[in-house]
DNA sequence: GGCATATTCAACCGATTGGTTGACGATCAG
DNA sequence: CTGATCGTCAACCAATCGGTTGAATATGCC
C-alpha cells in the first residue's frame, strides 16, 4: 500500500474511526476520553487511533501521562481533492457557493 | 457494515478500484475492456467491479453478452458531503471558485 | 448444432482487519 | 516507596480481502 490515499480511505471506511474523527472535530481529546463512549476495549480504540495517526488524519502528542489526539484535516483534504477530480458532483459545491456568493460578496450589489 | 459510507470508503481504499473509476470517468466500458490494462485475472477485476457496484459507485447493465459498466457519481457525492462536514479543507474549493469567478463573472469588471 | 467470446462462480490461499485478553512501561498522587 | 491511572504491546481468534485457478453459464456467430 504505497499510495497515501489507500491508507486514508481505508481509515475512513470504519464507522468507529469516522465517529472518532467527528468527536475530535469538537475538541482535542485524550485517548481514554475518546474510548469512553465506545463499547469496546481501550486497546481496540488505541489501535484505531494508531491507524488514524498513520493515515495522517490525526496527530498525537503525549503530555505527561496522557496522550492528546488532534484532528489533522489536511489529509482529508487530499482525499477530497481526489474526489473533486471526478467533478460530477461539483453542482453541490456550486450550489453551496451560490449561497456563499450571496453572503460574501454583497458589496457589489449594495447601494 | 450497515452504513453505506463504510462500503463506499472501503471501495475507494483500493488503488485498482480507484483506477477503474478513473477509467470509467472517460467512458462506459465492458468488463473485459476494463480488465485489459491490469496485470491480474479477469475474475479478479470482475470481483472489483462487483464491489464497486455494491458500493453504488458504478452500475452494470448487461446488453447481449457484454456487461457495460457506468460510473455513478452520486455515491461519491455522499462521501464528499460527509467530508465537507469537516469543513476544514473548504479553502480548496474557495480557491477553485476564485478562478471560477474570474472566468464566469468578468462582465462586472469589463468596461 | 457447435464453437468461440464474455462473464461469473466456487474453492482455495496467504495477508490483513477488528476485536479480545493479560502483561507491561510510564507517570502522577500520597 | 506504593498504588492507581494512562496507554501500548503481544499473542491470539474469526472474518474479510485480494488474488489465483478451473469449471460453469450465457450469448453470439456460422
Amino acid at each position: 500500500m504505497a499510495d497515501p490515499l489507500d491508507i486514508i480511505f481505508a481509515a475512513l471506511a470504519d464507522p468507529t474511526r469516522r465517529r472518532i474523527l467527528a468527536m475530535l472535530l469538537e475538541d482535542d481529546m485524550a485517548v481514554t476520553d475518546v474510548a469512553e463512549p465506545f463499547e469496546m476495549s481501550l486497546a481496540a480504540v488505541s489501535k484505531h487511533l494508531g491507524l488514524l495517526s498513520r493515515a495522517g488524519l490525526i496527530s498525537q502528542e503525549k503530555r505527561g501521562r496522557v496522550k492528546w489526539c488532534k484532528l489533522e484535516p489536511d489529509a482529508l483534504r487530499d482525499a477530497s481533492v481526489w474526489m473533486q477530480g471526478f467533478g460530477q458532483f461539483e453542482p453541490v459545491n456550486l450550489d453551496a457557493f451560490e449561497r456563499f456568493l450571496d453572503t460574501e460578496l454583497p458589496s457589489q450589489k449594495d447601494p
